[in-house]
RNA sequence: GGCGGCAUAGCCAAGUGGCCCAAGGCGACGGAUUGCAAAUCCGUUAUUCCUCGGUUCAAAUCCGAGUGCCGCCUCCA
């Protein structure tokens, strides 16, 4: 079966074709680093390494590419806003570039707890400022725009496909009025290439003067034609980046190259939280160290942020949080189940017993991630395994098989516990002494020692075959 | 004011014309099991898919109107 994905810019699902047959050039939208990254923005993240993920284990080979913006751009293109990587190193009292830099460390060690693959490259606005004045210095030189003292402005009327991905169009740009004018650009809609301004801290010499800086959507143009070449196949973002982020860098882009820009634009839905926005105001947004002050794992975050289609909203509160951990709990008996099994252990007697019911899974594990990344269906193939294997036993052949395709479930969920756990001597010796305690019937003793051993980690379950153990997360 | 999305059981969440009296999960309840506890096992938990109208032999799925929520249009994943 073909994988199709849901292509934001057609708007209606396609089976997915790179240009390059096996190759897979992709770009993802990264964070800005003037804060710690939230849940909502993790979410995000997740999808796009949910989609690398299952690129690979489609046999592809993916070229992934996620920027940092560490460079201040303008809050807005009308000029009237300030740099927000700026802002907060005046409300920090420090300078800007140890803001991002500060933020970018935080952001690749949250981002590598939750268990994302890292992109081949991660690409520096900072380090890319020369790619981005070439594109602009070809944008000028085409006639796409057009430079008014020491600023240069991307001229939207040129560009008759502008609104194509949005579904605005300039003239309702203009009729909506919310951007404010500035007189020296030609459209109200025409958008900042590079804005000069002596007050920037970050800022660089360029033809267009001593002090400037480059404008937020160029960075992306220029970064993914360096790094992947003019025509990417996925573009990858957060719904908002939609406009003006993206209907911007698709003008650049095309109209610097004369090329498509990327075949494939997929957008994930915004997080809510409590039913709503998330907003600093309300005081709802979380980032990791929250979920883990909760007592909440990394790998129950993923799960719970996974859990729901990337296109639907999803609506975190702390109970989908313990929902995801119990839910959890049952997919790591499934692992351990099938691991005991394929070593023989409590085995059904037919080796064969439980193969049609791997191999439905899996058939529904794929058909699930082939649409358009159909995660909780692709989730429910698993626990339906559970289920049919309690009924129909696990023979030892199919438990191999059975393996290999957690083993493919894990590539591509990266959620399972697919490794043997393993105690150490000081726990050992504790369950060895709780079981002399249940022979002598000393149940005061057992119970005591059963206290400690969950005071460490482990709980335990009394099993007419014997004693099992599982970590608490 | 313009553009777009969503609305499925107590909760989370798939399904988008017949296989649906609707997957899966959480929770709850009943039973089994157990030294106890936890866990586990078995069973039950939406004749119905926001409301109203329409199309169709057939609709949760298509169309229209309404209601509610969310996002974008200004930085935001």
């Amino acid at each position: 079966m073909a994988f199709q994905v849901f292509d934001s810019l057609t708007k209606e699902k396609r089976i997915f074709e790179p240009l390059e047959p096996g190759v897979v050039r992709m770009y993802n939208c990264g964070p800005t680093v003037y804060g710690r990254v939230h849940v909502g923005n993790l979410r995000t993240f997740l999808f796009a390494d949910t989609l690398r993920r299952w690129l690979e284990v489609l046999g592809y080979e993916v070229r992934q590419v996620m920027n940092i913006t560490d460079v201040g751009h303008l809050l807005d293109d009308a000029d009237a806003g300030e740099d927000k990587i700026e802002a907060q190193a005046r409300r920090e009292r420090r300078d800007p570039w140890e803001i991002s830099r500060g933020f970018t460390e935080l952001f690749l060690a949250d981002v590598r707890a939750l268990g994302l693959r890292e992109p081949r490259v991660r690409p520096k606005a900072s380090e890319h400022v020369p790619e981005m004045l070439a594109m602009i210095e070809g944008l000028i030189a085409k006639g796409f725009a057009y430079q008014v003292g020491g600023d240069v402005y991307y001229e939207v009327a040129k560009f008759p496909r502008y609104g194509r991905l949005s579904g605005n169009t300039v003239a309702e740009l203009e009729a909506g009025a919310r951007i404010e004018v500035r007189a020296e650009k030609r459209h109200p809609a025409d958008f900042a290439l590079w804005k000069s301004d002596p007050g920037h801290i970050m800022k660089w010499p360029s033809r267009f003067g001593p002090d400037g800086f480059p404008g937020w959507h160029i960075e992306c143009s220029a970064m993914a034609q360096k790094h992947l070449g003019d025509v990417l196949d996925l573009h990858t973002g957060g719904e908002d980046n939609v406009f003006p982020h993206h209907e911007c860098e698709i003008a650049q882009s095309e109209a610097f190259t004369g090329k498509p820009f990327a075949r494939y634009w997929m957008h994930s839905k915004f997080l809510q939280v409590d039913g709503g926005k998330m907003s600093k105001s309300l005081g709802n947004v979380w980032n990791l160290d929250d979920v883990r002050a909760r007592g909440f794992s990394t790998r129950v975050l993923r799960f719970a942020l996974i859990r729901g289609h990337y296109r639907g909203p999803l609506n975190f509160t702390w109970g989908i949080l313990e929902e995801a951990r119990s839910a959890l709990e049952k997919l790591d008996e499934l692992c351990a189940d099938v691991r005991a099994a394929a070593r023989g252990e409590r085995a059904a007697a037919a080796d064969q017993a439980g193969q049609e019911a791997v191999a439905l899974a899996r058939e529904r594990f794929d058909a699930g991630m082939n649409d358009d990344l159909n995660v909780p269906q692709a989730l429910a193939s698993l626990f339906e395994l559970r289920g049919a294997l309690r009924a129909t036993g696990l023979g030892r052949e199919a438990a191999a098989e059975g393996l290999r395709f957690l083993a493919h479930a894990q590539a591509a969920l990266g959620v399972l516990l697919l490794e043997e756990a393993t105690l150490d001597v000081r726990m050992q010796a504790l369950l060895a002494a709780r079981g002399d305690a249940r022979t002598r019937k000393d149940w005061a003793a057992s119970d005591r020692i059963r206290d400690e051993i969950a005071a460490l980690g482990v709980v335990l379950q009394d099993t007419p075959t014997g004693v099992v153990w599982r970590k608490k997360e």
